[in-house]
DNA sequence: AGAACTTGCAACATGAATGATGCAAGTCTT
DNA sequence: AAGACTTGCATCATTCATGTTGCAAGTTCT
C-alpha cells in the first residue's frame, strides 16, 4: 500500500485536508487532557476511524511528530506578524504577548512539546523565536525598561512561564487583559 | 500470595524498608525523565528485579500513589519546618523557598504529581500547604511588603511557577542563591 | 542456629495498543 | 458521468507492558 505522511506526499484533496486538520485538533484536545491517551481516544475525538487516522500518520510518532511541527509553525508566526525591532519594547512585548497567548490557548500540549521537539525543522523554527525573544529583551534592556544585570535567558524562562500559567485560568478573561497581567507581572513582579 | 503494599501492611524488614526507599527514588529520577517509562526501566534504575517492584508495589498505579504521597509529605515537612506565622513575612519567604527548592531539585516529578493527585491523603496534605502559603501572602500584602490589589491566587501560582523554573536550570548554583533569584524576580519582576 | 522473610530468575498469562489490509460505499474533481 | 480518491468497517497479526507464580539462594531477626 502506498502509505502517504501528511505532510511530504503530494497535494491532499479537499476532503483529506480537512479530516487531517480535524485529527489534529482533536489530537491536541485529548493528548492536553491526557499525554497517554491512545490513537482510538484521539480517533474517536475527531468522529473518524482509527484506521483512518492511521492512513493519514503511519506512525503514533508520525501523528505527534506532525502535531508538534504544526504548533511551532503557528506559534512562529504568531510572533512574526507581531515582533518588531523598531517599536518601543513595551508595546511589542504587549503584542507578542497577546497573539501567543491566543494561539498557546488552543494549543498548548503541542507548543510544550515543541520546545523540547529534536525534529530539526521545528528546532529551527523555534530557535528562531527564542532568538527573537531575546532580541527583544535585549532591546527592552538598553532601553532602561529592563533592569540592568537580569539574565536573559532567566528572563525569557520566567515569561513563557508566566505565559503558561495565564493559559492554565479558568477565569475566562480575554486575552488583553491576561496579557496585560502577564506583562505586568513580568515586569514588577508583586512587591509594592 | 500475600500481596502487601509498601504503605499500610504490618512493619517491613529492615532489607525490604531499603528496597521500597530505592524504587521511589529510581521512580523519581527515571519518570521525571520520561512519564511513560516501564516498570522495567524503573527496575532497572533501582538495580532490582521487575518482580521485586511488584512485589512492594501491586500496581503501577499503586507505585506512583505512594510515590505522590511521599513527596507531598516531604513538601509538607518542608515548608512546616520553615514557615511561621509571627516571623518577617520576606524572611520567611526566602527560607521557605530555599528548603522547598531543597526537595523540589530531588522530587520534581512526583511533588507535581501531588499538585493533581485525588488521592485523600495527598488533597489534605496540599491543601494544606496552600493555605500556608496564601496566609504568608495575605500577611506580606497586610504588612505592605506586596502590593494591595494583587490576586493572591495568581501570586502563588506564579511563585510555584518561579520555582519550577528555578530547578529547571542547569546552572548548579546553591539553593540560597536559586532562593534570591525567585524571591527577588517574584517581588520586582525584571522592570528597572 | 533456626525460622521467617526477601530477592532474583525463569516462565507464563493476559490485555491493550499499534499497525496492516481488503472491500464496499460515498465524495471530489474535471 | 467517469475515474480517482477517501472513508468506515471488519478482521487479523504483532508487539509490549503488566501482573503472577514457584523455587532456590541469600539475608535478617531472635
Amino acid at each position: 500500500m502506498t502509505k502517504q505522511q501528511a505532510s511530504g506526499g503530494r497535494p491532499l484533496r479537499a476532503d483529506a485536508e480537512r479530516t487531517v486538520r480535524t485529527i489534529l485538533e482533536a489530537a491536541e484536545r485529548v493528548l492536553s487532557a491526557d499525554p497517554a491517551a491512545t490513537m482510538e481516544q484521539i480517533a474517536e475525538a475527531a468522529g473518524v476511524a482509527r484506521t483512518t487516522v492511521h492512513r493519514r500518520f503511519a506512525t503514533r510518532e508520525a501523528l505527534l511528530d506532525a502535531l508538534t511541527a504544526w504548533a511551532a509553525r503557528q506559534f512562529a508566526a504568531a510572533v512574526d506578524a507581531t515582533a518588531s525591532d523598531t517599536a518601543p519594547p513595551l508595546v511589542v512585548l504587549h503584542r507578542v504577548t497577546a497573539r501567543v497567548l491566543e494561539v498557546k490557548i488552543g494549543w498548548g500540549y503541542a507548543m510544550n512539546r515543541a520546545a523540547f521537539s529534536a525534529d530539526p525543522e521545528v528546532v529551527r523554527v523555534h530557535a528562531d523565536v527564542v532568538a527573537k525573544c531575546d532580541r527583544l529583551f535585549r532591546r527592552a534592556q538598553e532601553t532602561g525598561l529592563v533592569r540592568p544585570g537580569v539574565d536573559l535567558e532567566w528572563a525569557r524562562r520566567f515569561y513563557y512561564a508566566l505565559i503558561h500559567e495565564a493559559t492554565q485560568r479558568d477565569d475566562r478573561a480575554d486575552v488583553d487583559a491576561l496579557s496585560t497581567l502577564v506583562v505586568d507581572t513580568l515586569l514588577h513582579g508583586i512587591a509594592a
